[in-house]
DNA sequence: TCAAAATCGTCAGTACACGGACTATAGTTT
DNA sequence: AAACTATAGTCCGTGTACTGACGATTTTGA
């Protein structure tokens, strides 16, 4: 009987996408279906730093910069966020909470807490701690190889591309 | 220092959309940068069973309707999988794999797999069962809280909805 | 048997998510 | 100062991913 659908349990990508589409589902009937999380981050991000340019945003809340704009540019439509032009460096958009930005925010972050204890919530503490643990070393690891690769000059220039 | 960056770290949700970016370069820098993740997940489901149609596709791929019929069309626009209309249920498309996409297929699966133990490799191996093991508690759980929310006639219809 | 309900697929609309090409601006070198 | 380089943002193209509406078809049930 054991289908594609039992195989795929025991790979850690699909898995995670699995995890991101619960995540997305708990999110819209948890936090909020007018808010999205990737825009939630934004604001959060834009709470603890003001007047920050998109680049340093998407490096806060690990979006790159074509969809920073994107979502800046939605956030902004609704009048959550302000975008204006830093007249110190006029390549830079400079971006901060508008008020009804902040009220927002601050509606929505004991929901995202009350969202992602849920989301877990089959897990013991211990496990949850663990959880977090390990996705954040799978994380960092990864993103770090990553960067590595990508460097111009690499220190040994063996990674052969195979088109 | 402690910026969103940081306090985003303890966020499970955000975690998981970080772990599954990092899924998808891994995904492009060593397994194909031509077949995406999901296209693979659909071609492995269609070795795995033959002349299924794209509902239980979706649902061995966990791909809603939409999605699913999108990533088929882009594999059958490339000659990888066959379409046809089930003569005995002009409702269904019957999905099979051509030569060609059974050759890609099998090619892939074992950069898939060594990939896959590439994402998780900073943990060690007991971990990494542990890891597999919890995010299989988490989708399941989640997705069976969703399903009986979603469930038409509702055991206790208490669920009101704020518009 | 004939209408109601369920199912399958499509389509439109919205929102991430990324790479690559491009423009504008700023900084550095000569 | 002029040329080169680096950086910020935009725009385009591609590919998930989901909802809701729709039409076609099958199944059910009165």
């Amino acid at each position: 009987m054991s289908t594609s659908h039992e195989d795929l349990r025991r790979h850690p990508g699909h898995l995670i996408r699995r995890a991101q589409q619960v995540h997305y589902w708990l999110w819209n009937a948890e936090v909020s279906s007018e808010v999205t999380s990737p825009q939630f981050a934004v604001l959060y991000a834009l709470r603890a730093e003001k007047n920050i340019d998109q680049t340093t945003l998407g490096e806060r809340v690990s979006l790159d910069r074509s969809t920073t704009a994107e979502v800046v540019a939605r956030l902004k439509a609704r009048g959550l966020i302000q975008r204006i032009r830093d007249p110190r460096d006029a390549r830079r958009n400079l971006l901060r909470l508008t008020a009804a930005g902040l009220r927002t925010t601050e509606r929505l972050i004991p929901k995202a807490a009350r969202m992602n204890r849920l989301l877990v919530s089959v897990l013991s503490e211990r496990e949850q701690t663990e959880l977090l643990r390990m996705l954040n070393l799978v994380v960092d690891a990864d993103e770090g190889l990553r960067n590595e690769r990508s460097l111009p000059p690499a220190p040994r220039s063996e990674h052969a591309e195979a088109g």
